[in-house]
RNA sequence: GGGCCCGUAGCUCAGCCAGGUAGAGCGGCGGGCUUUUAACCCGUAGGUCCCGGGUUCAAAUCCCGGCGGGCCCGCCA
């Protein structure tokens, strides 16, 4: 068979046959990385550097190569007449895709290139597939891309970049945290009982319990379990796990960041969330204006705080005409019917009134960032009661380009309150709504030893860095995305 | 869960409507070329046309079923 796997096979046979390792531990002397030869590059001076060959031009005597290290590319030459004998080494042993150590010295060609004068060479790991793209060509098949992103990555600096955001935004909004006096904790990620969430979880199994697990579907409980604890500013950013479906802004496991902190109210958590978007968005990008695609239109969304603040009521009156308020429990269930919208279980005003929201009030008018606020409290099993209003909660949502992007609340501290609320959820779930919060009889006796007030948030990383990049895809902010596998097939090159 | 679209060489795609020997560019391989950079020029190899069934003298093409993917809608407080 004469696959180019095979093709490659045979080169790296015929190198070992030369008593050359295809696969050395290490390069022949220490490298530098090519960025910082780029930044700071000593004309005349040798360099020793490394990376992936992505481009090679011959020219008969004369062979220009470039190579990418840590996602930055560097040009390199080697001339026939310089060293004959290196040169048809390269020519017969390096195929693109292969890792190279070369040592050289630096000059600018005729184009006022920098590029390495190659006076040695050392293949440091054979590459048996050539790149599927030539370097800075985006692959094209969405499949492709999602399945072996690591292609997308290699070949595409753009793609490449939508990452560096993503982990930077990450890194920042670590230091955001610790300077406000933040500690990052951990929580467990498998739970006996899981909460903090409306929604469906994992299940798995512990063997050495024999119990039925859950994956956690917030990091909520536990967190707060730190501030009964006594832990005043905690945060943590994990993944969630939630057995929903897969579309443009849904994964089934993707990255939240909480915080909760002693003494705080939704208020606070608010200029909390409005400071840190904007100094993250300055620190990330440079600026607090990004562009978000919405139809064919790139819309601009200012990120400078301070971010509207909008009821949830008004903004049913202002956006869709309609005074949920005081509307009758008929009236809103005509509403329900007009927008097919299908209650789970028994007719509760303060869910209908939620779904309603999300139904009637357009992503259009939620572009720029708002806090929406005050659910219903039937709505919120652990948010506080309105301290003026005990119809509703103490609880906000941040709309961002239309998407939810954080959640919060003054936090529900009263453990028999908190008691009532599970009960009603068990009720839900007894009438069949999968989604209700099961009772977590630990989380309740934590909150009667005595919790403070308590300001909590839930912030989506995932979709933040869909603002910061403007895409409507989350597919394109995770690395890895899940994708149905593919029966594997044991193919020529897999099987050696 | 419903709808629309896609699946052909390593990659991007044409061919399908109207059935008749499977194509192009890039990449690979061979050759040429000493300042190119998506290098260029000449030559050449490369296919389970996603899978299974059906119709037909004949199927990449038409029909049915399946698999995988994308988008839209529903669901996701």
């Amino acid at each position: 068979m004469s696959s180019e796997v095979e093709l490659r096979r045979e080169v790296r046979r015929r190198l070992e046959a030369l008593g050359i390792n295809p696969y050395p531990h290490s390069p022949k002397s220490r490298v530098v990385p090519v960025a910082d030869v780029v930044k700071n590059p000593s004309i005349d001076g040798s360099v020793a550097i490394a990376g992936r060959v992505v481009g090679v031009r011959r020219h008969g005597g004369l062979i220009f190569f470039d190579i990418v290290d840590d996602g930055v590319r560097i040009q390199c030459s080697l001339s026939r007449s310089e060293s004959r004998e290196l040169f048809s080494f390269f020519d017969e042993f390096v195929d693109l895709g292969d890792f190279l150590y070369v040592s050289g010295t630096l000059y600018y060609t005729k184009k006022g290139e920098l590029t390495v004068a190659v006076k040695d060479l050392q293949i440091l790991a054979k590459a048996l597939r050539s790149p599927p793209v030539k370097w800075g060509h985006r692959v094209l098949d969405p499949e492709v891309r999602y399945r072996k992103r690591y292609l997308d990555i290699m070949m595409s600096p753009q793609v490449r970049k939508i990452f560096e955001i993503r982990f930077r935004t990450i890194e920042e909004i670590r230091k955001f945290m610790w300077g406000r006096g933040y500690i990052e904790v951990e929580t467990p990620i498998l739970q006996p009982i899981y909460g903090g969430a409306a929604a469906r979880p994992f299940k798995t199994y512990i063997w050495a319990l024999d119990t039925e697990w859950y994956l956690r579907i917030s990091l909520e409980l536990y967190l707060k379990r730190f501030i009964v604890a006594g832990f005043n500013k905690v945060f943590e950013i994990g993944k969630n796990f939630r057995n929903e479906d897969i579309d443009v802004e849904h994964n089934p496991e993707f990255t939240m960041m909480e915080s909760y902190e002693a003494y705080a109210d939704y208020n606070d958590i608010m200029r909390l969330t409005e400071d840190l978007i904007s100094t993250v968005a300055e620190r990330v990008l440079g600026t607090k204006v990004v562009e978000y695609p919405v139809g064919n239109e790139k819309v601009r969304i200012d990120l400078s705080p301070p971010y509207r603040r909008l009821s949830i009521y008004d903004a049913f009156r202002e956006y869709a005409g309609i005074d949920v308020e005081s509307i009758p429990d008929d009236k809103l269930k005509e509403y329900l019917d007009r927008y097919s919208i299908r209650l789970v279980g028994a007719y509760d005003r303060g869910r209908a009134i939620v779904k309603l929201f999300d139904r009637v009030v357009g992503r259009e008018h939620l572009l720029q960032p708002t806090f929406i606020t005050d659910f219903p409290r039937s709505s919120s099993p652990l948010a506080k009661p309105h301290r003026s209003r005990p119809d509703l909660a103490e609880r906000f949502e941040l709309y961002i380009a239309g998407m939810e992007l954080a959640n919060a609340y003054t936090e529900l501290n009263d453990p028999d309150l908190q008691a009532t609320y599970f009960r009603e959820e068990e009720l839900r779930r007894s009438l069949g709504d999968l989604e209700a919060h099961p009772f977590d009889w630990d989380f309740v006796e934590a909150l009667e030893y005595g919790m403070p007030p308590t300001g909590g948030l839930g912030l989506g990383i995932d979709r933040l860095v869909m603002v910061f990049i403007g895409t409507t895809s989350i597919k394109e902010v995770i690395p890895f995305p899940m994708i149905k596998p593919r029966e594997f097939e044991e193919k020529e090159g897999l099987s050696g």
